[in-house]
DNA sequence: ATAAACACTACCAATATAGTAGTATTAAGA
DNA sequence: TCTTAATACTACTATATTGGTAGTGTTTAT
């Protein structure tokens, strides 16, 4: 039940972005250098950012990357969905099907529980917020 | 960032238990049967869940097990803890010394809280509760 | 033209998870 | 006391996921 550092690094780079001036670009050999990741690992998260719609990136020399809306109308679940796939803690919540004794499973109940409070704390915190490091982490 | 099926067997097994009448106690091939599961790998949770204090077990013929206190004391944070290692959704939460920017990381803030809020939810939900399946976080 | 940057595809390695096999131990009951 | 039904334990294998690398192609400022 860890989140992947697919997530983290992604919400990393997207902090990277949100804290930079993003009227230029910013290099992604830049961002690995400062994190001290793989540049061609974050390369491939950045795909995925993209194509949610969170970061624009410019092609060529002097390109990179910038944020495509601002910090503040980006959330948590929103990221861990793009990164992760979706954002689900547990098939049978989403998609019953996946097990035949959904229609009437206690524990299931328990799960479908749990991801809504995980949810509920994720889409309420924007990168903006989450940028601006609050002490205390607002919990739901 | 899935629960893993240990966890969500070990759920199941332990609703079981709490179900049934705790004088006697249940065999393992029984539950294995009744949930559709290789009682061999259940036979390995069991032990977790043992070391954990949360079911006893009876060895020998006419053997099986049993809770080993009242359903109202397990709850689901205790259970997850035992069967996954740890209850963590990221290293760096309970040991800031897995990563060495932890000591001014605006995403570590993040997680921190949404471990929190995870936490929060599972410590207030019984076996007991997730047994009498409350009608509450139902959507299916 | 060249070099700097992203875009994309394919692959490999490491780890974690899920599941199996087989033997040892315990205790009820004939 | 012998047999059988049950847990206890150790070791192993298979599969899936995750993390990471390699290499080539494309775009664009200079």
């Amino acid at each position: 039940m860890k989140i992947s550092t697919r997530s983290r690094y992604g919400l990393r780079l997207l902090i990277e972005l949100a804290d930079h001036d993003n009227t230029a670009p910013l290099f992604l050999s830049e961002i690995a250098k400062k994190q001290q990741v793989s540049e061609k690992y974050l390369s491939k998260l950045v795909i995925s950012l993209r194509s949610c719609g969170f970061i624009k990136s410019v092609r060529g020399a002097h390109g990179g990357y910038l944020l495509a809306k601002p910090a503040t109308e980006i959330n948590l679940a929103q990221i861990i969905a793009c990164l992760e796939g979706e954002f689900s803690f547990i098939d049978c919540t989403s998609c019953p099907e996946t097990c035949d004794r959904s229609h009437d499973c206690a524990s299931r109940m328990a799960w479908v529980g749990l991801e809504k409070v995980m949810k509920g704390y994720c889409e309420g915190l924007t990168l903006e917020a989450i940028r601006l490091n609050p002490d205390a982490p607002l919990p739901l």
